[in-house]
DNA sequence: CTATATTATGACTAATTTGTTACATAAGCA
DNA sequence: TGCTTATGTAACAAATTAGTCATAATATAG
């Protein structure tokens, strides 16, 4: 659930480090030692965050950022910054220049941990292993569970990661292919109809609690998860 | 069950007191006067549990906990510091370097038992001495034996491990990545789908008990031991 | 109210995941 | 050593899930 991170980092002993916190703290991680070999691997899949030293060899972090700012596929993934700059001017010009949040070398692997899980929260809050509740229906990432009003829910695996995805995002029609994207992850080649079959599958899975109502079509434009 | 502790201290009198307290209270004790002592020992077989004093002869004992640290292998071993400084900076240096928990000396044989079952129980549950219990279904390390409302189960060793692993760490799904690392021991090499039979040997172990509907499949994720 | 676009649904097949058994090997013990 | 127990793998069976399509139902513009 805790998804993809992407290292950026040359310092080998610093990656390694990272690596670690991250992998402990149930995050899959991939590593790259430079802008070229970042922009490989965003490529061949995008990752749920990146951190991003300031200071690589031949092309900055500031550069592959812009990078990522400025393509579509890429635009929105959440971006730490590894710095070792403390100055006041530092800090506002790597936000300024696109990252959600920095970090100022040395750092503790806790701290670490605490900014990527409030990056993600933000901008990812599917990512998170928080209880999402609306109205008596709970999902729960860490035990992989619904219930509705107490009693347990059972749905396939697509249909969980689509009710979890709705409940971290409500009130939001989103199309097909976000769902697609968002859901079943970028790079995955399916039919849009396929959603429609899911939500199908969904609606089922919750209509004998009632809660079938929430997930509902909007004509022209995708689907959305209302609490009301 | 207790676990194999490394003593990395270079005063003889406080290693030896540290030592017999310890086996006294069922532990295995590994001993070290030196960072290259501890390294080595290390090498050989993982401890579960490094006290470490802070003033050490040559590298000092920060610098064992960096590179235990940074070592994919050991960097989850829980380490527990020994210092003669009591000094408010220090105790956070000392955690912030990477200790569980740090030790102001003198301490009394007691203190350390209690603050070494703390961080076990914090950092390893499945290694402390405690009965584990859930619903009649009894787990107990210091005996290896299970029970069911009285009467004996038996079952394999890995079979024993993984129950004890779940009932120390319920209502939570892993993945047999997880489950490997956790019950199988970190560098261990087998396959994903070893976890699956060894998951129905112990469903076979439970089954006459009924207990085995405590431990569920979570397709697409992984096994979950629920209480319920 | 009809034509058209859009969505819902059921059925089918393919693909994936898990359960189970059997077997070869290793380890432990008498 | 010979016997028992434990372990890891492979192989096959069973169950579940995923994706696609055809067709029915529904909404909306005009």
């Amino acid at each position: 659930m805790t998804g993809t991170i992407l290292i950026v980092e040359d310092e080998p002993a610093i990656a390694e480090l990272i690596d670690v916190t991250l992998k402990r703290n149930g995050h899959h991680t991939l590593r790259a030692s430079s802008v070229e070999e970042a922009i490989h691997l965003i490529d061949r899949a995008l990752p749920n965050l990146a951190l991003i030293d300031w200071m690589l060899p031949g092309a900055s972090g500031i550069d592959l950022i812009k990078r990522i700012r400025s393509n579509k596929r890429t635009q929105s993934m959440p971006v730490i910054m590894l710095t070792a700059k403390a100055g006041e001017d530092d800090k506002l010009l790597g936000l300024y220049k696109g990252a959600d949040d920095y970090i100022t070398k040395p750092f503790s692997p806790r701290e670490l941990v605490a900014r990527i899980k409030a990056v993600l929260r933000r901008r990812a809050p599917q990512l998170t292993d928080d209880i999402v509740e609306t109205n008596g229906l709970q999902v729960d990432p860490v035990t992989h569970r619904v219930t509705a009003n107490g009693d347990a829910l059972r749905m396939g695996p697509s249909e969980f990661r689509l009710l979890h995805f709705f409940m971290t995002h409500t009130e939001r029609v989103y199309t097909r292919t976000q769902l697609l994207d968002q859901v079943w992850g970028d790079h995955v080649f399916v039919e849009e109809r396929t959603v429609d079959v899911h939500i199908r599958r969904l609606r089922q899975a919750l209509e004998k609690s009632g809660y079938d109502e929430h997930i509902q079509t909007v004509r022209g434009a995708g689907y959305r998860f209302s609490k009301s």
